[in-house]
DNA sequence: CACCACGGCCTGATCCTTGC
DNA sequence: GCAAGGATCAGGCCGTGGTG
C-alpha cells in the first residue's frame, strides 16, 4: 500500500507542482511518511525507475506524467483550473529502445515472401496476391522462423528533393544487433495486428506504422502527418530482403517527403551522424551501410536516374 | 497447519543519452 | 569529460491464496 508510487502521489498532491524523484523523496522524509520497509542506497533512482516504468507501461492509464525530463506531476492536475498551464503539457520521454518484437506481430509465409526476393512490387499488387490467400497471420516473432513465417517491416525513408536522410544506427536502438553501428537510410517498424486503425488508409496499417515510427525516431509530433496530403509517408514498393542470418523478411518501403522546416538535429535526436545523401550519387563506402539500405539506395538510384539524364 | 506458486514490489547494476 | 536522466534487467523478498 505504501509503495514508492503511493508516496509520490501523496507528496505531489500536497505540493501541487511537478517534482523530481529526489525532491519527492526529500519531502517524504520531511513529512515522515516513508514506511520503514522502504530503504536503499539510491532511493531517488528507485523512485525514478518506478515512475518511469509506470508511465512507460500504463501510458494514458498512469496517474503520472512528465512536464519535462525528470519532472513528474499527477494527471489529476490537468483538470485543475488553478494548475499553471505551463505545467499542463505532457513531455514524452524519449524511449531508449523501441519494442519491435511485439507478441501480435504480423507474419507472412516465407514461401510467399520468397517470391519477392530480388524483385519489388507495388502495394496494390501485393494486396492482390494476398487476396484470398492465407499467407498472413499473427504470432510472436520468436515463433516465425520455426513455423516457416517471415516478419513484415516498414522501412521508412525520409526524402528531401533528390536526397534521402542517412544516419548511423546506434547500438541501442534496435535489437537486431547485426545492423548496429552501420549506416542506414530507413526507420524500421515491425507491423503488428494493432497497427490497423479505423482511419487506416491501407488494410495492414502500413502507413500508421510508418507514421508512428517516424514521429518516435525523429521526435516529431504525430500532427505533422495529419493535415497536408503530401506529407504522408507513401508506400513505394514491397520486397523481400534477407537479414545477416540469411532469414528472409518482407519489407515495405515508404518514402516521406519531409516538410521544408524539417532538419535533423542530433541535439534531441538519437540519430548519430545524420546527413543527406543523393542516391543517384552513391558514396564509395557502401559497405558501411546495412544491407537493406544498400539495396534500397540502389533501387532508388535506378528509379530516379531518368530524371537526371539531361545533365 | 505446512507447503508452494505467484505476483507485486524493491534493490542495485548496467547501458546509453543528454546537458553542462 | 562527467553527472544525471531514462530504460531495462536479474535477483530477491514478502504477502496472498490455494491445496493437501
Amino acid at each position: 500500500m505504501d509503495s514508492y508510487l503511493d508516496i509520490a502521489r501523496t507528496v505531489l498532491r500536497a505540493h501541487r507542482r511537478p517534482m523530481g524523484a529526489r525532491s519527492i523523496l526529500a519531502a517524504a522524509y520531511k513529512a515522515n511518511i516513508l514506511p520503514a520497509h522502504i530503504y536503499g542506497k539510491t532511493q531517488q533512482k528507485t523512485l525514478q525507475a518506478r515512475l518511469s516504468e509506470d508511465i512507460l507501461h500504463d501510458r494514458e492509464a498512469s496517474i503520472f506524467y512528465r512536464t519535462e525530463p525528470g519532472q513528474f506531476a499527477l494527471k489529476e492536475f490537468l483538470s485543475d483550473p488553478d494548475f499553471p498551464a505551463k505545467w499542463k503539457t505532457e513531455f514524452p520521454a524519449r524511449r531508449r529502445t523501441r519494442d519491435l518484437k511485439r507478441p501480435d506481430s504480423l507474419a507472412i509465409r516465407t514461401t510467399m515472401a520468397a517470391s519477392l526476393e530480388n524483385t519489388a512490387i507495388s502495394m496494390s499488387e501485393f494486396s492482390e496476391r494476398l487476396e484470398g490467400s492465407d499467407a498472413l497471420t499473427v504470432m510472436h516473432p520468436k515463433e516465425m522462423a520455426k513455423r516457416g513465417y517471415s516478419a513484415i517491416w516498414t522501412f521508412s525513408v525520409v526524402r528531401r528533393d533528390d536526397q534521402v536522410l542517412a544516419y548511423r544506427i546506434g547500438r541501442y536502438r534496435d535489437d537486431r544487433d547485426t545492423f548496429a553501428n552501420r549506416r542506414s537510410i530507413g526507420f524500421l517498424g515491425a507491423l503488428a495486428a494493432d497497427d490497423v486503425s479505423l482511419f487506416s488508409t491501407d488494410s495492414l496499417g502500413v502507413q500508421d506504422c510508418a507514421v508512428a515510427v517516424l514521429s518516435q525516431d525523429l521526435d516529431l509530433s504525430v500532427a505533422t502527418f495529419e493535415h497536408p496530403e503530401e506529407q504522408v509517408p507513401k508506400i513505394e514498393c514491397v520486397t523481400a530482403l534477407a537479414d545477416l542470418q540469411g532469414h528472409l523478411d518482407l519489407v515495405i518501403v515508404l518514402l516521406w517527403d519531409s516538410p521544408e522546416w524539417f532538419e535533423p538535429t542530433t541535439r534531441r535526436l538519437s540519430l548519430n551522424d545524420p546527413g543527406w545523401l543523393r542516391p543517384s550519387m552513391p558514396p564509395n563506402d557502401m559497405d558501411d551501410f546495412e544491407p537493406w539500405s544498400a539495396r534500397i539506395i540502389k533501387w532508388l538510384a535506378a528509379k530516379d536516374r531518368p530524371k537526371f539524364v539531361h545533365g
